[in-house]
DNA sequence: GGGAAGAAATAATCTGATGTTTTCGACGAT
DNA sequence: ATCGTCGAAAACATCAGATTATTTCTTCCC
């Protein structure tokens, strides 16, 4: 019990970690732009008023994330915009904080509609009761939530519905990307609030995609979980991805 | 000039990436299990050979990567499996260096099906002639290392045939996952050499492929490119998705 | 010109000391 | 007995300074 209750209990702020943060977020928000120097490590030091030590530990994991390269004799060079690990859970939650470009939010929206079909029909396939049961919770939890008008627990259980039926599918490279599909949805709820549109018109939906699930309905799963998404995204006022580039 | 230049030059290997690299492949080959704690700092220090900072900043970029999570009092405890970020590029590289579970290897596998001849219709829709002059080059590079009988070189072109094309796509996460559908390609060819399978059968598939795209053939590229991936997990004797939990 | 030796800049590493957070046990009060 | 407070200890967190190593640039010699 020790352990595993250890592991989850939450900390009070570690100062390398914010550190890692506020400088991931300047370089995601181009004020160090790609192919330029970092300050040195004493300029640095002097400028966030921290230890060589704590720096170092920060540049580290945004060199193991993919941002930076320290050399020796030339310093610290920030990497390609493609080169970063956008699909990092901590680089992807920073960069949603921070305005994305539409572009990267087109590709997340497009990757949804790639993937989710396709996890929805596994689940069909896979699911074990246990995993069934999860996502019928999160369904209930939608429902109880819009009808008492909580929207924030409406979002959150919508998130929890997907975030359970990719895990349903039993393949854990879409598991792994149960975080690039929470991010994006929780863009879209925020698209949806600015917008004023109305929320929870996906319900019916999302109770369709669990009912061919528990029928083992593997195209039905798909289709569905497919109409979902497309009228997802109208709701978003973006018609169904449009074509970008064509010459 | 000499920014871009600098980014690439390799260098000599340093010491604390090793150390991730070790500390990494002994957690993912299971030697330091989920919810167990590493030895303490002093006791790494010695047992290694290296100063505590070396240390610490390999266990933050572990950290980083969802592997651990160090905690005051208590330890560094290693985190569950499914918290780890395993299409990192770098923890993905070192889990297929070790024996990948087939599990893992299925779900790639699957993955790539999903998204692929979604990429490949992306790819029609939106390369430009210059992405499309990309895939062509990988493919002229395959057919000549298939006529060389390189099969190193026919591995690499096909693998450099596929990264392209995922770029083509003009979507961002889709070409993120290029170092996962990578990873699973380059196993694909240790299965192939294990099995003494002939190689380069593939290589009129890829054809059409690059065929379906020039001709800006969404549905066409999108079924040759599953016709493609259908075919080489046949050629590595796996029969296409088997379900594997059904209850 | 071209190549080799040297100098300089910067990160890399080591070392030792001190601070902080968290846990756990002891002790006392109710 | 149960609960809460307090204190001590264990591990990581942070700091500071010194030294080393790697590159790159320059300069000098051929």
């Amino acid at each position: 019990m020790a352990i595993a209750e250890a592991t989850r209990t939450l900390v009070k702020p570690r100062v390398h970690q914010q550190l890692v943060k506020t400088l991931a977020q300047r370089i995601l928000s181009q004020e160090f732009k790609p192919g330029t120097l970092l300050p040195p490590e004493p300029e640095l030091c002097e400028t966030l008023k921290i230890s060589r030590s704590a720096l170092r530990e920060a540049i580290k994991v945004l060199s193991g994330k993919g941002l930076v390269t320290p050399r020796p004799r030339t310093g610290t060079v920030v990497r390609p915009r493609d080169e970063w690990n956008l699909l990092d859970p901590e680089l992807l939650a920073w960069s949603m904080e921070l305005e994305p470009s539409a572009e990267f939010v087109l590709s997340l929206i497009e990757a949804r509609q790639v993937i989710e079909p396709a996890a929805a029909r596994f689940a069909a396939l896979r699911a074990a009761e246990n995993d069934i049961a999860v996502i019928e919770s999160a369904y209930e939890r939608m429902s109880e939530a819009l009808a008492a008008l909580d929207f924030d627990a409406f979002n959150e259980a919508d998130i929890d519905f997907h975030k359970a039926l990719l895990r349903a599918s039993h393949n854990v490279v879409f598991q792994k990307l149960s975080t690039m599909i929470g991010a994006a949805l929780a863009y879209s709820f925020r698209l949806t609030i600015q917008r004023a549109r109305e929320p929870g018109a996906s319900l019916p939906n999302h109770g369709e995609v669990l009912e061919r699930i528990r029928l083992r309905d593997a195209d039905g799963a798909y289709a569905s979980m497919a109409r979902l998404l497309d009228i997802a995204i109208v709701d978003l006022g973006l018609s169904s991805i449009p074509p970008r580039i064509r010459r």
